[in-house]
DNA sequence: AGGTACTTGTTGACCCATCATCCGAACCAT
DNA sequence: ATGGTTCGGATGATGGGTCAACAAGTACCT
């Protein structure tokens, strides 16, 4: 049933010690330190933000290309683009070539709104790096390479 | 605007170079993959596992308590427990010393349930730690640390 | 006792996130 | 062209997660 040394291999272990929910923990923290920034800064969401830094590295892009560059759920990123145009930050004009789809694009508004963010973003992500070393953080990568692995794998056991 | 070395530092950066990008990608697939063994293995949700796992360790506790215990939101657990009673698996019982409180259990078909799903959280637990050498989570966890601090400070530039 | 402040837990509102489903458009067979 | 399949996207449902407001209980203080 467990190897025969560790008993309490998995679950007695106080939380700390697991490393997902070490993982969980930060992740969250990131996650609601980021939304902070972007709320006093402009007023986005996350999702809102992530969106428009897409758009501004892909040029007009349709909701599937967000969403398989973003790697959220196209779900979400069509009612975030819903919200976005609805606030006026993105535009959409028919593509001719294919009536599914709608490109997308950044109006002057949105790149305004999306450059009160930026500074700070890009502050905090340089925060972030700077927690480490060039060698940490390519073991950090590293070991969540490993993860995703493991999580990926249907049966863990 | 940006510093004289370096104009791209932040958000130009290929997305699985940022390091919040990639732990949320990470914890992510990790709360899926935990999610779906839940769910064929006794149709908890993880936030019911973390309260039935976290009441067989305390024993008998509130609602603060688990919330404390478990760094989920008072009103998470709350409508958590909610959900456990309703299914039979908590029991509660008032506690004479503060009526403010129920005093929390787990009932015997509690912990039937728990233990239907344990060996496969255990798997995965056990798989996760395998992922990495010793001196490598010590390390990850140690960046961690790091990455925590850095999410707490109010204005990380 | 009465007043005040703090604690405990519940609720409502809101956003994130995923899944299933559905619809129209496009593609591709025969 | 017509029928089937796939693709792009929208929508509804559900659960995770946080925050603010609130009611009731407790504790303290005088």
């Amino acid at each position: 049933m467990v190897e025969s040394e560790e008993g309490d291999e998995g679950l007695d272990r106080p939380l700390h010690d697991l490393v997902s929910y070490r993982l969980a923990r930060v992740q969250a923290k990131l996650n609601a330190q980021a939304t902070r920034i972007l709320k006093e800064n402009g007023g986005l969401t996350l999702v809102q933000w992530r969106v428009l830094l897409m758009l501004r590295r892909l040029g007009e892009s349709s909701v599937g290309e967000l969403a398989r560059e973003t790697q959220f759920d196209k779900a979400l990123i069509s009612r975030t683009v819903q919200s976005l145009v609805a606030r006026g930050l993105v535009a959409h004009r028919d593509n001719e070539h294919d009536q599914r789809q709608q490109l997308l694009s950044t109006t002057a508004e949105g790149t305004a709104i999306f450059e009160t963010a930026a500074p700070h973003m890009e502050a905090r992500q340089k925060a972030l790096r700077g927690a480490m070393s060039e060698e940490e953080r390519s073991l950090l990568f590293d070991a969540l390479d490993r993860l995703e692995a493991a999580a990926d794998s249907r049966d863990p056991g």
